[in-house]
DNA sequence: AAGGCATGCACTTTA
DNA sequence: AAAGTGCATGCCTTT
């Protein structure tokens, strides 16, 4: 900090020896005659700061990120009716309360299973991306379900779509959780996660979740010892702490009876691909190990409730071979999915009109198509997967087959915390607008044909997936447990050969719809363990361009004024934008992300005490382009392949449809109601509660901080002053994979207990399963009320 | 106290 | 006169 600002004086001073700062006339006789005009391509050893390995390794993280797409096309149900994704709704708070209650049922449903009942199609474009910015006020329940639920869960599961929102909200409210406006606005940072509709299940109105369900058919070998698995785990590093996972729950001792249940529920849809029902049964401790454990952490429901999250979070930890051997079985398809998924992307997104949306938000989630073509699965298992022929009406597209994922890496996601939607719960809108558009011109493929669907394709497909042998024996999983510690240190090394496919046990009638609703949320496991595995990879999930966050800037009234200028975040711009030698600046080519439009801007500084003030100057046109206006913000990003600046204006939901900028620049930060709207004061009021800085952007702080957490090139600076405070981002840097070597203990929070599940007390086989141990947390005599804990930093900093 | 930056305003340039 | 430019001021946050 010293140092820079020394720099800075010294760049002044620099200036001023080279008598560039003199007086005015001089100034602008300088100006007029010296005027650079540097090119991008002048600026590509400027902005381009990663080393080549680091270049390489992001290229390479890119690949498996996309490999991940991919490896989605290959979890999509081929179904020609299409129809596959709609938004699974969970219809009822006691449809919630039921799932939550899983256990109740004799037979646990593996949630995946919700999804088994496919619905007509629901067009996501338009209609889905009203839907968040119609939900206004509402999207602060999911942003509680976000709240409560484990990183993992709230990171890829948005329940912003559903409509149990109204459920989630009656319950919360009815719950009287305490702040709950500042828990919203935490966790609509948390909204930088994927949105895998569900399918409704037929009966889910019935509150019969679990009715249809028999799990007869299970594969016991699958059972977890747990002792066994525990011993696996290389816990005893600490790397799975519990502060880990703080701060997705009230940090207060009273915890709404509903909120376990809750926590459970969401940590199961997010992992219902991987944990089976006997997984969790097969989880059995002494009660005595509970009683003890709980106490360790403080006593009280919420003790139990962080032994059950630490007992989750071990389950899920446990589970990630499973997925990673999914991901390694996707390998052999590397290259061909992710041109073909951002194709259909684009496909879908162009072709289904959602690009005439001018450049209102359409939502946090770019509308990403999914194959739904069981040729495709054809082509892929036969590796006769060529580049697509040249455009055709022919073109698989169908409204219903988009998937809403976080658009890492295209501007839309990046960091660690991955992409960038923040805010979407508070006015239901989403600040990342035309994400799709990122994607614009940068397609390999412009277009796409698929092959006619034939039912050989699908029988191909079945076969594929039905080939895989399913291998779950004890002894196996302690060899993928070794694999996956081994594969972990080296995440970037992931071509491994892996013949084992999880288990199917189910009916091969009911396999195709339950395999491929498995499989997609295997996909969403995979990611979610990617993403764990390593955070740094978040950034990389660019299907096209890689595109480095830069800065970003929330627009004041007088950048959006007509000066056509922007202030530029002095750090940022210093840290990400070429060094300016004279405050004359340089031209700076600027390509709209959404238009590609290339703007021809002007990065210069004024000298401002002894300081400089960063300006981006010619950005009228661009401003009123976009139709940006205070509160809105920009972003830029760079191009890490072309060095070309890249830049995005977001917008802003607004409740009201007046479009006028509000009038007030400050944002206030004493009320205590939720905001009632999406405007751009309430949402930089909702941003200041989470950065002590009214400068520091907010979108920076949960999307492209976020994803520059994890990226080597951006500034740890822009990066810690988050997840210090926002506890989700705290825990997206705390919360690394057990493997990954990486000791987050400098993240731990002091007052936080770095508590290994297996440090609470000596684990023993016992006789509770986690139901048990669920039903334990409600049990009054448990153990005492603890005294005060440690726990303050959970969520204090949203408690005001 | 130091620094960032939003913006007022004086000044210059242009229409 | 309007638009553009650049600096200075003062508020606000951070240190």
């Amino acid at each position: 900090m010293d140092s820079e600002s020394a720099q800075n004086v010294g760049e002044v001073e620099r200036a001023e020896a080279n008598g560039i700062i003199e007086g005015q006339d001089a100034n602008r006789n300088i100006e007029g005659g010296v005027k650079v005009k540097m090119e991008a391509g002048e600026m590509d050893g400027e902005l381009n700061d990663e080393s080549p390995e680091e270049c390489n390794e992001m290229i390479a993280m890119n690949s498996e990120d996309t490999d991940f797409l991919g490896k989605a096309e290959d979890l999509i149900p081929p179904s020609p009716g299409g129809a596959e994704w709609t938004d699974y709704e969970c219809t009822s708070a006691d449809d919630m309360l039921d799932a939550a209650r899983i256990f109740d049922c004799v037979n646990l449903p593996n949630l995946s299973e919700l999804q088994y009942n496919l619905e007509p199609p629901a067009p996501l474009p338009p209609a889905a991306a009203a839907a968040p910015a119609s939900s206004s006020l509402g999207s602060s329940t999911s942003s509680s379900s976000a709240s409560v639920s484990s990183p993992s869960s709230s990171s890829w599961l948005n329940t912003s779509n559903m409509k149990s929102e109204e459920a989630m909200e009656r319950h919360y409210h009815s719950s009287s959780t305490p702040s709950i406006d500042q828990d919203s606005a935490t966790s609509t940072s948390y909204q930088n996660f994927m949105v895998i509709p569900f399918e409704q299940p037929a009966d889910s109105h019935n509150n019969n979740i679990c009715k249809e369900y028999s799990y007869s058919d299970l594969d016991h070998a699958d059972k977890i010892d747990v002792l066994e698995e525990l011993q696996n785990l290389d816990l005893l590093d600490g790397s799975l702490s519990a502060g880990a996972l703080d701060g997705f729950v009230p940090a207060d001792n009273n915890i709404p009876s509903e909120e376990l249940p809750m926590v459970f529920f969401e940590w199961l849809k997010s992992n219902k691909d991987s944990i089976s029902p006997e997984d969790l049964r097969s989880i059995k401790l002494k009660r005595s190990t509970i009683e003890l454990a709980a106490k360790q952490l403080g006593g009280g429901k919420k003790a139990m409730l962080h032994l059950l999250k630490l007992i989750l979070a071990w389950v899920q930890n446990n589970h990630l071979q499973r997925k990673r051997k999914l991901s390694q079985q996707h390998q052999k398809f590397n290259g061909c999915r992710p041109s073909y998924f951002v194709d259909q992307y684009n496909q879908c997104y162009n072709g289904g009109g959602v690009m005439d949306h001018g450049f209102e938000p359409q939502s946090c989630y770019a509308q990403v198509a999914i194959p739904t073509d069981p040729s495709m699965f054809a082509a892929l298992n036969n590796n006769t997967f060529n580049p697509p022929p040249a455009p055709s009406m022919d073109t698989i597209h169908h409204p219903a087959k988009y998937r809403r994922v976080p658009l890492e890496g295209c501007g839309g996601f990046t960091s660690s915390h991955e992409c960038q939607p923040m805010f979407q719960p508070l006015d239901g809108g989403a600040p990342w607008p035309n994400m799709n558009c990122m994607l614009q011109n940068q397609l390999p493929y412009e277009n796409y044909r698929f092959p006619p669907p034939t039912s050989q394709s699908q029988v191909d497909y079945m076969n594929y997936r039905s080939s895989t042998p399913a291998v779950s024996t004890k002894e196996a999983r302690k060899n993928r447990m070794a694999r996956q510690r081994r594969s972990m240190a080296h995440h970037h090394h992931h071509h491994h050969q892996n013949r084992h496919w999880s288990a199917s046990t189910s009916p091969l009638s009911r396999q195709s719809s339950e395999q491929v609703n498995i499989n997609l949320m295997q996909y969403q496991q995979q990611r979610q363990t990617y993403l764990q595995t390593d955070r740094r990879q978040i950034n990389g999930w660019k299907p096209e361009k890689n595109l480095k966050f830069l800065l970003q800037k929330v627009l004041k009234q007088s950048d959006v004024g007509n000066l056509g200028r922007i202030v530029l975040p002095k750090k940022e711009a210093e840290t990400h934008l070429p060094e300016l030698e004279a405050r004359d600046g340089i031209s700076i080519a600027m390509e709209d992300i959404v238009t590609s439009h290339v703007w021809n801007m002007r990065y210069r500084f004024w000298p401002n005490n002894k300081s400089r003030m960063y300006l981006l100057e010619n950005t009228g046109d661009f401003v009123r382009s976009n139709g940006l206006q205070e509160g809105d913000f920009i972003v830029l990003y760079s191009d890490t392949k072309t060095g070309k600046y890249m830049i995005r204006g977001v917008k802003v939901p607004r409740s009201d449809t007046s479009a006028s900028a509000p009038a007030a620049t400050k944002c206030t930060n004493g009320s205590s109601s939720l905001p009632d709207g999406g405007d751009a004061k309430q949402f930089l009021k909702m941003g200041k509660s989470y950065l002590a800085s009214t400068s520091q952007s907010v979108a920076v702080t949960f999307a492209d901080s976020v994803a520059d957490a994890s990226s080597s090139s951006v500034s740890d600076a822009t990066v810690h002053s988050c997840p210090e405070a926002d506890p989700f981002l705290r825990d997206m840097v705390t919360h690394s994979f057990p493997t990954k070597g990486t000791s987050n203990s400098q993240h731990d929070h002091p007052g936080s207990a770095s508590t290994n599940l297996e440090s609470l007390s000596s684990l023993e086989s016992g006789d509770l399963t986690i139901e048990e141990i669920l039903d334990l947390v409600d049990s009054p005599d448990l153990v005492a009320e603890p005294a005060k804990s440690d726990s303050s930093d959970d969520i204090a900093e949203s408690k005001d």
